[in-house]
DNA sequence: TGACATTGTGTGTTATAACACATATAATCC
DNA sequence: GGATTATATGTGTTATAACACACAATGTCA
């Protein structure tokens, strides 16, 4: 028994077109599970903008990246990387080091107090999308991710 | 052609497993047609959450809404519906009045300006849609719609 | 009817988002 | 090699989000 969105939101009027509709439920299930996914990380006084953010640093290791890298990596666009990296430096999970060969960039690295964050929070996260999309069969999430590809694809 | 989510982020290491990959295609998809929509508001001063809740209020008529059913309307979920009007009582957009039978309540009307701006605003909006979406075909949009409505449907 | 819970709204405060602009370094191009 | 452009980051400011708490009106029930 699906949930409509008309319903879940009381509206009393039908969507104007399938692409409102859509758009509509795309907005809508990401600030939902996403939603959820933040309490995960409130315990432990992170968001998700800024776990997205460790987490890209994690898979950068060593080397570390720059900001523009950070800012192109992350899954939500973010405007303001230098800020929100100045608070994960002040939290000790990251830190940074202006390059020697080019004294414009600046690289940030998790320090390892970081990766024991992310470290700690891989099995709660794992088992928040568990929980919120288990029930989805992998036939179903594949043909989920590609159609929301798909709609990424304009422009 | 798809876009997969991991080359669009530059990512090194695959997702570890098809629900992390369908979260953040929610996320990705969100924020990116989001954030094209907003343009479109932009130039006439109000956010994407203000838009909903004059759409919102357009759909009540005459007879309003009070401050929480707007907040169960909402598309996406906003803890500080009393500002949020506020703004748009400051625009002139919105109206609000006590009401008479239990006072604790206080209804919210659309006005004739805020009506006019909704108005305006349909044909971009519906543009913006087209543009975004139109070049998925309606099996695909209903897929996408139905598949999203699952992925909602946990606890 | 008076204590208590419930409902509906508002307020105070901090953190973050969003946007425009500024600064510093490097690369390029006559 | 000096002016110009591009790149990379930082700063200032305003608006909004997020959260906890407070207040007021209503309902409930011994």
């Amino acid at each position: 028994m699906p949930i409509t969105l008309r319903r879940e939101l009381k509206q009393t009027r039908p969507f104007k077109s399938l692409e409102e509709e859509a758009l509509l439920s795309v907005e809508r299930t990401a600030a939902v599970l996403l939603h959820r996914l933040s309490d995960t990380f409130k315990v432990h006084g992170i968001t998700v903008t800024q776990y997205n953010a460790l987490r890209i640093l994690r898979g950068a290791g060593t080397a570390g990246l720059s900001r523009n890298d950070i800012r192109d990596r992350l899954v939500a666009p973010v405007p303001d990387v230098t800020r929100l990296l100045d608070r994960l430096e002040e939290a000790g999970l990251v830190e940074r080091e202006r390059a020697q060969s080019d004294r414009r960039i600046v690289t940030t690295r998790i320090t390892s107090q970081g990766l024991e964050l992310v470290h700690i929070l891989d099995a709660p996260v794992a088992e928040s999308n568990r929980q919120q999309l288990g029930h989805m069969n992998r036939a179903q999430l594949k043909a989920l991710i590609d159609l929301l590809a798909l709609a990424r694809s304009a422009l």
